[in-house]
DNA sequence: GTCTATATGCGGATAGAC
DNA sequence: GTCTATCCGCATATAGAC
């Protein structure tokens, strides 16, 4: 209906026909489900008759293979620009900030972030290898940067690989339980991962004072 | 195929054709999920014709609805041994416990358990209120043992309600990335996020050594 | 680029014999 | 309790006019 459902950033030049459609689509996604959503569901809440759809992607795998390539995308650039060369900060301040960012977006955009988490099985040939390598990309941006702080002492972990996988898992797994109905803003929970993620990898800095650190 | 793929504890009690088809249902559920398995898939895995199903289950759904119900059964009876009143430990070294068998079951299950954590949107009616209810009191025990631990001083955590979530996600979301090819064991896993948890939580005992704690 | 109409196949579930 | 045969509705996608 009133637009802007989704994620701005990542579906802005899409022309207002495209915009419509995946906005119904990712709505519907991540209601139902990828199988259970049907093409005249996402046609007629986009305001197009069955077939109108057709004439903007070739199948709804292909309206599919848009949600996720441009909502995974939109994820790899907060990660990439948190943890940029010329960001300020230690490595916990930087992951701190890392893991807010990313938080914050699987909870305010939590349906494009459902459909980007949750029907990787339903992509077909082309998006699942694009989408793959774009998953990679941000786990391998994280994880040096956890490798980074540890090797300098900031940070203690046995096992930075697995660390860092945990790390985005509790992430990630705010995309399937966030509620904007719930008390919590977004903010709130980004506020709430980053002190948690933070104790996680053993931050020297004030881990453990009184209660949890600001 | 040579059985065995699904937790035995879960479903022993149903006999051998149902046992089959639940078999085949968890493994075509957790693999392509419950609208994208046909009950032809689910009937010709289990040795049977298509029609053989409905002998023993009304419907699709219902086979969804015995999955669900007994595999929440399951994981909530994991949480209550582990925290039971005559459990032995203080709150911090039961909680570890928890999270660990919690952990290693969503690991080592991954299968009855992706279904059991994605597909509550599918259920009908009656099966989803019983599975409501089963996570609900699966998040109280929890939750109740981390307010037990802050009470006592042993644990530090300003929200205990959001604290007990992100653990209960962190272990969950287990059984969406969990894959048995890899080289991490049930038990490895488990072992990590018993010791990641205990951080989350401002564990007083030795959290924060050289490294990690044992 | 949008529509109406429709082809075509597939999936959930049932009927009725054995 | 299992089978074969089948009904029936629905979903994806196309055809062709405007």
């Amino acid at each position: 209906m009133t637009a802007q459902r989704v994620d701005p950033d990542a579906f802005v030049e899409l022309g207002e026909t495209r915009r419509r459609i995946v906005d119904a689509a990712v709505e519907a996604f991540a209601d139902r489900g990828f199988h259970a959503t049907t093409t005249r569901d996402i046609a007629l809440a986009a305001g197009l008759s069955p077939a109108g759809l057709y004439v903007h992607y070739a199948s709804k795998a292909a309206v599919l293979g848009e949600v996720s390539r441009r909502g995974h995308e939109a994820a790899l650039r907060l990660v990439q620009t948190a943890l940029a060369d010329d960001a300020p900060g230690s490595c916990a301040e930087r992951l701190r900030g890392c893991v807010e960012t990313f938080t914050s977006w699987h909870a305010r955009h939590h349906t494009v972030a459902r459909v980007v988490q949750y029907e990787l099985g339903a992509l077909d040939g082309d998006d699942r290898a694009a989408v793959a390598s774009t998953r990679r990309a941000i786990e391998r941006l994280v994880e040096a940067e956890v490798r980074r702080g540890v090797g300098s002492g900031e940070l203690a972990v046995d096992d930075p690989h697995a660390a860092t996988r945990a790390v985005l898992s509790l992430c990630i797994d705010v995309a399937r339980w966030y509620d904007p109905r719930g008390r919590e803003s977004p903010d709130d929970v980004a506020a709430l991962y980053g002190r948690l993620v933070l104790r996680m990898l053993g931050a020297a800095t004030g881990a453990r004072a009184t209660t949890e650190d600001t």
